[in-house]
DNA sequence: GAATTCTTATTTGTATGCAAGTTTGTATTT
DNA sequence: AAATACAAACTTGCATACAAATAAGAATTC
């Protein structure tokens, strides 16, 4: 019943090379061919072109005429300028959630949140993604679908920094915190202070991100991949 | 010293075959084939294919696994969330441009916009390109290269409706004195009710573009292609 | 006559072939 | 020894060939 993608091996090989992207096993200015790829991969050139265009318009890779690919290096005043993106797009989606009447569709947050602090989670893979869901999620019940496809691909292009936020684990137990205060600020509708709160909390990670030098993305590259092998060899 | 275009017949195709679709050649819920056109354009399926997949995914196209493709119909609702998502942007900019110290980047605009009225454009068509090249100069003077990215985006979706807005020639003249007042608020940097005019400024076109109903489209059509013959008989 | 099944033609997804242009390594020259 | 000129190998962009799946139509059955 679920229907195919549209092309399914261009599909995979996307996400295999994104995966790899992210993993830093491809790394910033790393130059690389089709022909190594589909050798590599075990299809032919043509899924892996489209995969590779696709990436491309994404602004993760730069292809040279005739004289192969590349990916680009780590821009942070680009990661700056999502980040606002990031913010204008969720305090609008606070501020409606408080505005619409009747019950907020946010019980799946709650459970999530609300918690008591040892039913938490401490892993920084799972909390990143529970960070990712938390966002996502006010901006999809804001219901503007076109808001939501825009935090969708800009939430994708931070990802790889922001997982190296939540490798302090200081900064796990600071998110559950400013998540469940903002959470209860939507719920009594408590439109401004949520939307200041919002702000200053993805600011701090904003800020917590400019701190990574190129140093500390070696050091992660380590610890990921570690992650990694220990999520594969269970 | 123009670089070359990724790949130039790709793209090509791709502004070919937009233009045909903007131009209601492409009707919403027309089907063709990747074979279609490639004979009609003369060039084979590779680059035709490269252009379809860069206009589905930028949702003008949806393909059917082994069954052809088509023109997604239009969806008025997304249109409206489009508008919403254009109010956001352009008043984050506005507001910013109000807090900017010294002298704003705005010199383009006043030539354009605050003009007598003898010198007001009359052609709908420059007409539309020059709303939109206001909008646009507007986000760009702001400084956020990733809100700019997502309203070019935006701008390029709304076009085919935003031009039918223009065929009204009382539009064209309110336009002009909306954007003179906007312009005169930001210049003396009263960032508010800048805000409000602006928003209610991009409203009034999304409560037109409610208006035109798919017979006006079709009217439209008409006029479109009369206005393009006769662009091209000079 | 209507519904159904099977066959055939069509359509996209994938693989491969070819040509133009770039890069790189080598040989030659100064 | 350094720089330059040249040639061979690579690399992408485009075209074409083939395969798998779908859709449409004809034949058949009830």
């Amino acid at each position: 019943m679920a229907q195919q993608p549209a092309n399914p091996l261009a599909e995979q090989v996307y996400i295999r090379i994104k995966d790899e992207i992210f993993d830093f096993h491809l790394l910033p200015g790393d130059r690389f061919t089709e022909t190594d790829l589909s050798l590599r991969l075990g299809v032919s050139r043509t899924p892996v072109r489209d995969a590779l265009y696709r990436l491309r318009r994404e602004g993760y890779l730069e292809v040279g005429y005739r004289s192969g690919w590349s990916v680009v290096p780590f821009d942070f005043e680009r990661f700056d300028e999502l980040y606002d993106l990031r913010i204008m797009l969720e305090e609008t989606a606070v501020e409606r959630l408080c505005q619409v009447e009747g019950e907020q569709p946010l019980a799946g947050l709650k459970a999530v949140w609300l918690v008591a602090e040892d039913q938490r989670e401490t892993d920084s893979h799972k909390m990143a993604a529970l960070d990712e869901a938390f966002h996502c999620t006010l901006v999809e019940a804001a219901g503007n679908r076109e808001m939501l496809r825009v935090h969708r691909e800009l939430t994708e292009k931070i990802r790889i920094i922001r997982r190296l936020d939540f490798l302090k684990d200081n900064r796990i137990s600071a998110t559950y915190d400013e998540h469940a205060k903002i959470l209860r600020l939507i719920l009594r509708r408590k439109s401004t202070e949520a939307a200041i709160l919002l702000r200053s909390h993805i600011t701090q990670s904003k800020n917590e991100v400019r701190k990574i030098t190129l140093h500390m993305l070696h050091e992660a590259r380590g610890a990921m991949q570690r992650g990694s092998e220990m999520a594969s060899a269970r």
